[in-house]
DNA sequence: TGCTAAATGATGCACGTGCCTCATGGCAAC
DNA sequence: GTTGCCATGAGGCACGTGCATCATTTAGCA
């Protein structure tokens, strides 16, 4: 049975405040708080022998008080694409429910739409936002120099900026969303373990091959095929534009022209309308068939066996994730590492 | 693009604050906290005055203000069963981290070890907290009504309780963990996708079926394969009891007698002792093997073909999301649902 | 040595809430 | 009318930090 000292469990429920700090460096207050503000006018060996005490003491600053004494508050946008999407309707479900639980945090959020496919609309509403009303942002668009460009203008205007579920490469470490390379793998050895070892070919639906995000899918589902299911063989990737007239027709047309066919991988986000048309095909019930994101379509889906698997990103903790982000960037503080790893989700019937 | 009305931002952004609910309510301060507070002496139509004020407003307390007032503190104790299981070692891994990471928000957690099967013992622990320094117990440890008793009488003398990963049924809403239920359903789920519609039996290794947990999975897993694979034959639950010898026995005898094998399925957190007997005697290469958790040592047999699939509580998330329910628990405050279920995840070698 | 600028100290208010004390006014029972 | 209780008001201090002002000390330099 576990102990605890008394006076250990005192020291540790108190923290040193700012005074401590001065007494324990022989500085005033005032210059506790010119270092730990980063204001200049102090010399380097006093600034060391803060930082030391720093360290001694284990100082955390208290970033309620602190928040408390400049009145800070929080305002996030989330840029997202118009669309009917029904993944992008839960992020947005998400993002009001996350509004109400960190209003206690000082925190507010807000959905701008934006037009996907414009990078400069994109880049001149970014322009127009105040760092006096506005502390971050986290957007959802396609790769761009416009876009990634406008995001650095924002970081140096003092308004913390993040690249959310699209990624816009080069920005590293500072984006929230997944790996599309291992997702598109994990999509593939579902398919490969699920047929029953059948000789065939896989189909291939994407709204548009046009995004990194697909292109990345795409690579890592092949790789993985080829790799370690060589029976199998995957189709070129069927592009429906988000036009159900369009994906009627090519989807109608690969499924009757391959007979061979043993499983479907519906790339996109939107696994509605492909999902509808291969019902109505009727002649692709033995097939396996592998969806993204979960909605309460892809929910329904799974639960009727009318789909075998869906591969995911949690959309809650996308948002809760870029709102902590956001946040610590704000607050000169690093995320939680392992907190902030969006996992890929495999979700079976009997996991939902 | 999304238009922001100066005002309405700087509403957003300037709450209010108990003086300008004691000036809506046509109250002092003193009786706005006398309400807020729930202290007695105010008469009923004065309560409803203010409570009115604060929904007419949308009031909401600054919660950072208040622990600066009370000089709040949170301390948490995890009391887990002391064992040298690996999943533990994770748990205690992120309890850690998740301590550093939380000392922003003035929270603080220990770690203190119980004899996991010794119901007094562990009520007697729980019985020397003292609320003081202790803000709150997640406790890990098998059903019993000793343990029950015990969690009842913490809550009444101000701590809060919550049973973690081990249920205690009967605290309905009131705890952390995954649906056991859902989780063995799951891995039988997956074992008949991956086993080639063979006809055979499957192997299912525990280290003890006393727990609920143990219970609960082996009831999911029987209830869906029977369902869905009825080509596939669980056999009676072989319990190691966590003693290497015995299970090299049992495990060993399981495997040569039953020539029809196709897979095994791993039930208790610690897959390391089973997986490698298995390893050793080589002849079950080609079954389709599942198990529990992840640690080091499954990440790498997923890696190696080892394994097939892992089915997973996220450790970090199940030690966040009990930190977070102890805080709203003393904060008065309900925490947010869906960040709060603990998702069931699927692990294959291409996600993890 | 004396001058100037840079570095540091001293101090006080503000933030929003909790908690305490003391004063005041009303109302009912005697 | 007096007494005593109850409901409420008024005000102030504390929490830890940010930020501002003004005073004072120290270092650098001629």
């Amino acid at each position: 049975m576990a102990k605890f000292v008394e006076t250990t469990v005192r020291e540790i429920m108190l923290r040193p405040t700012t005074k401590d700090l001065a007494q324990a460096a022989g500085v005033s207050r005032a210059t506790v708080d010119r270092v730990l503000n980063g204001r200049d006018g102090v010399r380097k060996d006093t600034v060391d022998r803060v930082n030391q005490a720093i360290k001694d003491l284990g100082f955390v600053r208290n970033i309620q008080a602190a928040n408390l004494a400049k009145s800070q508050r929080y305002r996030f946008v989330f840029a997202l694409p118009r669309s009917g999407d029904l993944f992008l309707e839960e992020i947005i479900r998400h993002i009001d429910e996350a509004s109400e639980n960190f209003a206690a945090d000082l925190i507010v959020c807000d959905v701008a739409h934006i037009d996907e496919n414009d990078p400069h609309s994109i880049s001149s509403f970014l322009a127009t936002l105040d760092p006096v009303d506005t502390t971050g942002v986290a957007i959802m668009a396609p790769e761009s120099p416009q876009v990634r460009d406008a995001i650095f203008r924002l970081q140096e205007r003092g308004i913390a900026a993040l690249p959310f579920i699209a990624d816009q490469s080069s920005m590293a470490e500072h984006w929230v969303g997944t790996n599309h390379n291992a997702a598109g793998a994990t999509a593939a050895n579902l398919i490969g373990r699920f047929c029953q070892k059948t000789q065939g070919s896989v189909l291939v639906i994407s709204e548009s091959m046009r995004s990194r995000d697909s292109l990345e899918r795409r690579i890592g589902f092949d790789t993985e095929l080829n790799k370690n299911f060589g029976f199998l063989q995957a189709l070129p990737s069927l592009e429906t534009y988000g036009d159900e007239d369009r994906a009627q027709t090519i989807i109608t047309n690969a499924v009757q022209n391959n007979a061979n066919l043993v499983g479907i991988y519906i790339m996109s986000s939107e696994a509605r309308v492909p999902l509808q048309i291969l019902n109505d095909l009727g002649q692709t019930t033995n097939l396996i068939k592998i969806a993204h994101e979960r909605t309460p379509y892809t929910e329904n889906a799974l639960k009727t066996f009318k789909i075998d698997a869906v591969i995911a990103q949690d959309p809650g903790h996308l948002v809760r994730s870029a709102i902590r982000k956001l946040k610590a960037i704000k607050d000169k503080r690093v995320a939680i590492g392992s907190q902030e790893r969006i996992r890929i989700e495999v979700l079976l019937r009997t996991n939902i």
